[in-house]
RNA sequence: GGUCGCUUAGCUCAGCUGGGAGAGCAUCUGCCUUACAAGCAGGGGGUCACAGGUUCGAGCCCUGUAGCGACCACCA
């Protein structure tokens, strides 16, 4: 059926897609719903529904899928649930642009029309990122796909409104907002970023009234002077206690204002007066509030000058500035200006500066919310893996405001709230009343404002599995899910708010885990952005690398929580491997038997027990790389279970590059080459079985090269790599580790001195072994020395003697080695090697001595260790004395 | 101002509950050895930022310092 890969050169192109339609088709993504089986399942963060990919997606998604194939392996009833979100601001502002480039305006097209034009915006451009997820190998149920404005989620939105709303969680009320005039809506707390400003302090002086002094303040927003309701000092400050309670003037204006003393105000800063605008800024807002000051706004919600100022009135606030301060100087109450750095609040979508105001909206009532929110992560029943961002959620949940969450906005999810026209009461249902619930007036208009995005972003872990219908069978079977993933940059904005609104609505955390990973930033440690130009679009490293090295390159060496740099060598490395596990798997391929063989010979000799063949049929070698293969077993699934993705891809690459590849296949040839037939069938059977849990073990991380090999390999089931079981391998063969390794050793050093003395591999030599503890082992391995150690006769003695004056020397524990290389060695640079060598081992045994002589280490280091010392100084020991 | 992180080989980074410093890339030497030159074999290269402390023993734990970075914060 399939093509075998042995003719093909190693090309992810030609079979990543068809392996991945071939996964759908199968149905492979879908949960087995089986009772009988735990379930795992994780909610997919949502990209922007036009978005495209890009590294951080890559990145997290990778590590989703790694996860979710590795459960699914482990035989879980497994869940990852994909979908989008509608994000308003940015898709609005996009359908805006569009419209506007045919001379159109939201208001020109109206509600109704706008939102069509959304829709067809959402159709046109959605749908690109979840093909290149597909891309990527993400093995998510496509069935289960999800988007935050669809109808089952906009019914789970509308049911959290109303709920929050009648138990009081929900109120409308006229606050200081964050406002962006661009954008033109409120916005959260958390949307908004500082950025530091260059910009200037303006100095200006108010008189006292009655008097003929004069009090100075400063300010960084000049206009607003218009709309100054008072002057503040520090209550302590002895310097201005005598004028607390007395009125000034404003300039221009002519406003008599109050002087008064509240605690914010900072002495040391500047004169240690403020003045007082309680409609635009967030303290003078909450002073307002505590002396009960008037608000007079001098803009609009457009940022135009109101009629405060005849001379500025209907202009921008920020050109209305240089006549305001005109005017200050002519009626010298300007000071002075002097240079000033400050933060500046900055919209996150649009970067236009926000203008704190006061508006009407809707917001979310936060402390009760929070507290079993922080309750949940405080007894673990919530982890952050790393557990430090624990801090990050616990400071702004501690330090919480109210959430706005009404958006001046028409694409999103309407506030469900009705106006009665008669008498003002505020209706708040899923459809409109068909009268007021108090008047009983039929004219109701329904709030013409939509939710923040992340509103309903927050019901995800709940919504996409069905809720509010509490019989779903998704809902029951998966909630909570066990882990999200994101990165760092989304703890606020997403994660705190999935935890307070799954404890509210569910009485249940919404996941167990969160593991947090770090941003992809370029080679240069630069975060990637559009505006920079410096992304780099993991599709067209798909296309260059294939999808698998893509995967390796954002794990390999990776920790979590920590950002990653962008670097094309690692694709290289990634790429490399692959080919690498595609010749091996060639040249298996290339020298087994036939299939039927291997499984009567699995059939005959299978060990239930071990899940393996039994241990007679195995030689030392093989027992050797099953052994180590156990132990990797044990390891990657322990990494795993911890998320040290990093770790464990990395050793999977070392395995099966560094002892599969270059020791085991070596060895195989051997027998594959020069053996018997029953040989040749047995050591088939070990190269098989070691690689093909390999790639069981590789799978989560590089589904696609691993899958399109495993369809080649010997076909025990006809079952596919990526539905086929996690090894449970538990086997140690600890002799034969030892001698393999000290085989190895041997082996190596040879390799060492031929290099150096630049002995051409042609050129074989005897090789003199004497042991008489490893004798019978040496004997069984006699023809692996040869070989790997360009041996072309081999005499085993078991005492030193008749040894050929020009031979070089390798000691070991237990074993001697002596390569007589006439006419090669220089006796004098000989001598000093091992002159060398004894010294090593020399300062070996020192080492050993000092720390067992030591009344400190003897006393208080364990047993263990001091047994492993002991021991090896015994070893140090024996292998000095042999020496010629 | 507060919090957190980073500082380990030329570069990018690992290093689990403290017990002889690792990987990839780069570099040097030798190899086209019938799976693989996208390869094989071998080598060189590190006072683990600095200073103290705890410990029999510190890259790892504690304190402080410096440099870099991130986040949070109402200093007009």
């Amino acid at each position: 059926m399939e093509k075998s890969i042995l003719k093909e050169k190693f090309n992810p192109k030609d079979f990543e897609d068809e392996l991945y339609e071939k996964w759908e088709k199968e149905g492979y993504f879908k949960p087995s719903m089986d009772k009988t089986k735990e379930s795992f399942c994780i909610m997919m963060p949502p990209p922007n529904v036009t978005g495209k990919l890009h590294m951080g997606h890559a990145l997290d998604d990778t590590i989703q899928d790694v996860l979710i194939r590795y459960k699914r392996m482990q035989g879980y009833n497994t869940l990852w649930v994909p979908g989008a979100d509608h994000s308003s601001i940015s898709t609005e502002m996009k359908v805006v642009q569009k419209i506007k480039g045919e001379g159109k305006s939201k208001q020109d097209l109206g509600r109704e029309k706008f939102l069509e034009e959304c829709w067809e915006w959402t159709k046109l451009y959605g749908g690109t990122i979840q093909q290149q997820q597909r891309k990527l190998g993400c093995s998510c149920d496509w069935e289960r796909k999800r988007f935050t404005l669809d109808e089952g989620l906009s019914e789970a939105v509308l049911e959290q409104f109303i709920k929050l709303y009648n138990e009081g969680l929900i109120y409308k009320g006229k606050r200081m907002i964050n406002w962006c005039p661009n954008c033109h809506t409120a916005i959260s707390d958390a949307e908004v970023e500082y950025k530091e400003e260059q910009s200037h302090l303006w100095h200006l002086r108010y008189k006292v009234k009655n008097e003929d002094r004069y009090i100075q303040v400063a300010t960084t927003r000049p206009e607003t002077m218009l709309g100054d309701t008072a002057v503040a000092v520090n209550p302590e400050d002895t310097r201005y206690k005598d004028l607390v309670g007395k009125t000034c003037i404003v300039p221009i204006v002519n406003r008599e204002v109050p002087i008064i003393a509240d605690q914010f105000v900072e002495k040391e800063f500047g004169t240690g007066c403020v003045k007082i605008t309680p409609a635009h800024d967030p303290n003078d807002y909450q002073a307002g509030l505590n002396h009960n000051l008037e608000f007079i706004e001098v803009f609009d919600d457009n940022c135009i000058m109101k009629d405060l100022m005849p001379a500025v009135q209907g202009m921008e606030a920020i050109k209305a500035r240089p006549i305001v301060v005109k005017k200050l100087e002519e009626l010298r109450a300007l000071v002075k200006i002097e240079d000033y750095t400050h933060n500046v609040g900055k919209c996150e979508r649009c970067k236009a500066t926000i203008e704190p105001r006061i508006s009407e909206q809707w917001f979310v009532s936060m402390q009760k919310l929070a507290e079993p929110a922080i309750e949940a992560v405080k007894n673990n029943d919530v982890k952050f893996v790393p557990k430090r961002y624990e801090k990050t959620y616990f400071h702004w949940m501690e330090n919480i405001q109210d959430w706005c969450i009404s958006r001046q906005l028409w694409w999103g999810h309407r506030i469900p709230a009705y106006y009665c026209q008669e008498c003002g009461y505020v209706n708040v249902a899923k459809n409109m009343p068909e009268k007021c619930e108090k008047c009983g007036c039929t004219k109701l208009k329904q709030d013409e404002d939509t939710l923040d995005t992340w509103f309903s972003s927050a019901l995800w872990p709940f919504s996409t599995l069905g809720w509010p219908n509490k019989e779903s069978e998704d809902l029951k079977t998966f909630y909570p899910t066990n882990v999200l993933v994101t990165g760092y940059d989304i703890i606020f904005f997403w994660v705190a708010r999935m935890v307070f609104s799954g404890l509210y609505s569910m009485g249940k955390k919404p996941f167990s885990d969160v593991l947090i990973h770090g941003i992809v930033r370029d080679s240069e440690g630069k975060k990637m952005s559009k505006t920079l130009g410096n992304g780099v679009d993991p599709i067209e490293v798909i296309e260059e690398y294939g999808a698998d090295s893509l995967r390796f390159s954002v794990l390999s060496g990776t920790t979590m929580g920590n950002d990653i740099k962008y670097m094309p060598e690692k694709l290289e490395q990634a790429s490399n491997f692959a080919n690498k596990i595609w010749n091996a798997a060639k040249f298996i391929i290339m020298n087994r038997p036939e299939d039927e063989k291997l499984i009567e010979f699995r059939n005959n000799n299978f060990d239930e027990k071990n899940n393996l063949v039994k241990e007679n049929a195995l030689k030392i070698e093989d027992k050797w790389i099953l052994s180590k293969l156990s132990e990797l077993v044990q390891e990657i699934t322990t990494n795993i279970d911890n998320y040290d993705l990093g770790i464990a891809i990395d050793k999977i690459y070392s395995f099966m590059w560094n002892e599969y590849c270059d020791w085991y296949i070596e060895i195989a040839k051997i027998k594959l080459y020069n053996g018997t037939e029953e040989e040749k069938i047995q050591t088939s059977y070990v190269l098989d079985e070691v690689f093909r849990t390999c790639l069981k073990l590789l799978h989560p991380f590089m589904p696609f090269v691993t899958s399109k090999i495993y369809e080649n390999l010997v076909k025990y089931d006809d079952k596919d790599l990526m539905v086929s079981s996690w090894p449970k391998l538990k086997v140690r063969f600890e002799k034969e580790e030892d001698i393999l390794e000290k085989l190895k050793e041997i082996i190596v050093e040879i390799r060492n001195i031929r290099s150096t003395k630049n002995i051409h591999p042609s050129k074989k030599s005897e090789l003199i072994i004497v042991t008489e503890k490893y004798k019978k082992e040496i004997e069984e391995l006699k023809e692996i020395l040869l070989k790997l150690g360009f041996g072309d006769k081999l005499i085993l003695k078991t005492e030193k003697e008749n040894i050929p004056e020009d031979s070089i020397q390798i000691i070991t524990e237990g074993i001697e080695l002596y390569m007589p290389l006439e006419g090669l060695i220089d006796l004098e640079e000989e001598k000093k090697r091992i002159e060398e060598e004894k010294k090593k081992i020399q300062s070996e045994i020192e080492r050993c001595e000092k720390m067992l002589s030591n009344p400190g280490f003897m006393n208080k280091a364990p047993q263990a260790k001091i047994d492993e010392e002991k021991e090896k100084l015994a070893r140090y020991k024996e292998m000095l004395g042999t020496f010629l």
